[in-house]
DNA sequence: TATTGTAATTGTACATGTACAATTAATCAA
DNA sequence: TTGATTAATTGTACATGTACAATTACAATA
């Protein structure tokens, strides 16, 4: 694990530690590099990354303050790495509809950059937050990226496995969003009618050398899914 | 306006002006130095600032490479500058259906951080998007930091008022999205039915310092709006 | 009391330089 | 030709240092 990131998980915990709360403060940089023994550089990475998840922001001439959402239950939508929860850990069950090694279909293949018949792994599962249908998932992984899964893996979390047992990085995603009423098709695996409200988003996800490697849709149980999302400004 | 931000500026125009795509390669690191006349650090930040918008990617020991969305249409969320476009600027009107200053509701004062009774700017706008409803807006801007406004400014863009006439710096936001039917007292605005589905999206907006200053819900229409999101990773 | 000016505090921008890790291309061995 | 090894390329991590801008606190002034 990089220095930086290190050091912004050990900034994590001294928050939690001295549960500190939305706008407290934290001491200020130069004693921030004191205290955890950082150049500044280090330091400024550290805290920048902090920022970026957020968890602070900085206030130049100010300090350095604690940012928090107060809403609880609410689903982190842009970690790239699967769902990850607001503080509290949500279980996350999944229950596999099909897996099957299948050649790209044509609109797939677009997406994934790649040629139709390019051998993929399909899956498709439902998966469950606290006991509740969250969403219905339907992915495609490309067999030359990822030479191997199985059932076992598609019942836990892929990325987990993409990352530790394949060694994959994943860089970014590009994540496309609309909202519709719900086929019925859909609807009888997320047990709503036809006609209710939901939310679809398709996702291409990258490894950080560019390669895309998994296109998913994702269709959302309105009545079980709900989001943050932590913003910070980009200049114009 | 900062270096690396120009700097940043100046490498789109290049990739404009060369018709660079997708994962076309950019000249390496040096090179841009050499040639953009800025230092090491001001050119990893200025191309920091491109990956985070979503315009390149960076590949150790190989280069650095054009990311482009190919979808066009998609409105992108999470610019905290209102509405910003794919790359074609879409034509943004507003009706202004109430415009009025009135002492905070108890709800929104928690969102605000403020306590009730203190005056704010309640807007009420459908918002269009080349010429179809987008959306239904309802914001409340705190008068303590906003202290003017009026239904001219209310008819265009509120928040390139609020940057550029009042010296305001907007930092961050807190979004909390869900879907679910529309009622009937919102439907109407959006021409559409009760019942029908519909993206609702809480925003909090803070200043650079940390102070809230807007709390808007927007409800969106949901055949007139589709969403990008170019996400890059964080670590766990 | 209110306001203005000023100095201390504090984070950000930017420069320079060293070391290193991931990728790619070239080389060599089988 | 294939596979492994090596070397060149290229971006990232990290350290150190200077200058500066935004904020805050406080003193001076009206």
């Amino acid at each position: 694990m990089l220095k930086y990131q290190q050091t912004a998980t050990e900034i994590e915990a001294y928050i939690e530690r001295h549960a500190l709360q939305q706008g407290d403060k934290l001491p200020v940089l130069d004693q921030l590099i004191r205290q955890f023994e950082v150049s500044k550089t280090t330091m400024t990475k550290a805290l920048e990354l902090l920022e970026r998840k957020g968890i602070i922001f900085q206030v130049r001439g100010s300090g350095i303050f604690v940012r928090k959402t107060n809403r609880k239950g609410y689903i982190e939508l842009f970690s790239t790495q699967g769902f990850k929860q607001n503080l509290v850990a949500h279980d996350i069950q999944s229950n596999v509809l099909s897996f099957e090694l299948i050649p790209c279909p044509e609109t797939i293949a677009e997406n994934l950059g790649t040629t139709p018949g390019d051998m993929v792994y399909f899956v498709k599962r439902i998966r469950y937050i606290d006991g509740n249908i969250m969403c219905l998932e339907e992915s495609y992984y490309r067999q030359a990226i990822v030479p191997y899964l199985n059932r076992e893996i598609v019942e836990q979390s892929i990325f987990e496995y993409l990352e530790t047992a394949l060694g994959l990085n994943i860089g970014f995603s590009d994540m496309y969003m609309h909202v519709g009423k719900l086929p019925e098709t859909i609807a009888e695996h997320l047990e709503l009618e036809a006609g209710d409200p939901a939310l679809t988003v398709e996702t291409i996800f990258h490894l950080t050398n560019g390669r895309p490697f998994d296109y998913s849709v994702i269709t959302y149980h309105y009545e079980h899914s709900q989001f943050v999302v932590q913003a910070n400004g980009l200049y114009l």
